[in-house]
DNA sequence: GTCTATAGAACGATAGAC
DNA sequence: GTCTATCGTTCTATAGAC
């Protein structure tokens, strides 16, 4: 509970909000076991028990962290989806325009409230693949609702399929934005360097284009 | 150095596999740091110190395990590309074959020379999406080949599109692969439990159908 | 080859002074 | 709110008896 006003209150936000900030660069690079909190303090440079202070654990350091990334996110796509849907209204919203709804929240970097860092693609990559136990839920919790709402609006967009194949292949198409957002060095490696994996403009194009026709399959 | 023949040799094979097989268990399901020694050798039933003696370290384990695991699939694709290019030539191998003969030595378990278990697909998705930091080289050492071979097979069956374009989309061929491996309990999520994540054969065909589909475009 | 016992380092968490 | 100091745990790795 905060009781203080502008004054204090700022100032510990200012704590929270570089530890917040370090706790995400330090978990993109190795994930949550790698993630130790000497690291992130020192990361913040602030002091190791100033976390427990104010996360309480390490645990609810993390789940902090993935709130503050993966609900601006989800938000935007909610918004977008909506300015889409009354822009076609009463037509279905064309795929590629769903599916652009759906990946570019993820790489035009709003996920934070505060930290500028781009380091927003890294974080969402470790989180999807991350082995830890208490991760398991993660799914259900950030994106059983999202995933819902666009598979409906898929389903309008292409009333022909069955939500067998609706299923199968949105579930193809998540798989392969993860996989394009774990790592994209790999693309670096592939090309003998000659392709840029941080040029996320170029990456979202060729992602989309590729999704959406191995969704119409034709 | 093994200095005896078939008698104590088989013994120490023995819990050399043992260990091998268990730490492929373990690795699975939570990755490199989770895979702790002393589980691993519970799970092996065999002692803690026996794993330094068979092994060295922790990390030579881990690579005997990549090795034990990858070396057999990505012979396997080389055996099957083969047979395919030698079957149409001199024409190119059509496209969606040699998707299929990328894919399908992942999933039809081939892995271990000795260990039955089908958790090859999640060592190979841990493996993929492993954080730690000596896994950086993975990418490199045990598919830089085989990608190169592949793509340039791509190519001759896909000599309207620039070497660029073929980069591009097998990256995204291969996240798509990736993302599927990872966690085939996202399939039951999506569909409400509906869709089975482990029957492999079907996402197998539905991933090829849909890679082939994305590559092309049209 | 297999075991027990333990060294040596790193971790999360917290008590208590300021 | 911030700090130092430290507790209790767990890890890899190894020494040395059998």
């Amino acid at each position: 509970m905060k009781t203080s006003r502008k004054g204090k209150c700022s100032v510990s936000d200012k704590t929270r909000q570089k530890i917040l900030s370090a706790t995400g660069k330090v978990f993109a690079q190795g994930g949550y076991r790698a993630m130790t909190l000497r690291l992130v303090t020192h990361e913040a440079k602030v002091n190791l028990a100033s976390v427990n202070y104010h996360f309480g654990s390490k645990l609810n350091l993390m789940r902090a962290l993935l709130r503050d990334r993966f609900e601006p996110i989800n938000q935007q796509r909610h918004r977008l989806l909506d300015q889409q849907i009354e822009a076609h209204a009463p037509d279905p919203v064309p795929l590629p325009v769903i599916y652009d709804t759906l990946f570019r929240p993820l790489f035009t970097g709003i996920g934070s409230t505060t930290n500028k860092d781009n380091n927003l693609i890294q974080i969402i990559g470790r989180a999807l693949t991350e082995p830890a136990e208490f991760m398991r839920g993660l799914h259900k919790e950030f994106f059983a609702d999202i995933s819902k709402r666009f598979m409906s609006e898929i389903q309008r967009s292409c009333p022909e399929l069955s939500p067998e194949q609706i299923q199968y292949r949105f579930f193809l198409s998540v798989s392969t934005m993860i996989g394009t957002v774990i790592e994209q060095v790999r693309l670096e490696t592939i090309s003998d360097g000659k392709l840029d994996g941080k040029n996320l403009d170029i990456i979202l194009n060729e992602l989309t284009t590729f999704v959406v026709a191995g969704f119409q399959q034709r």
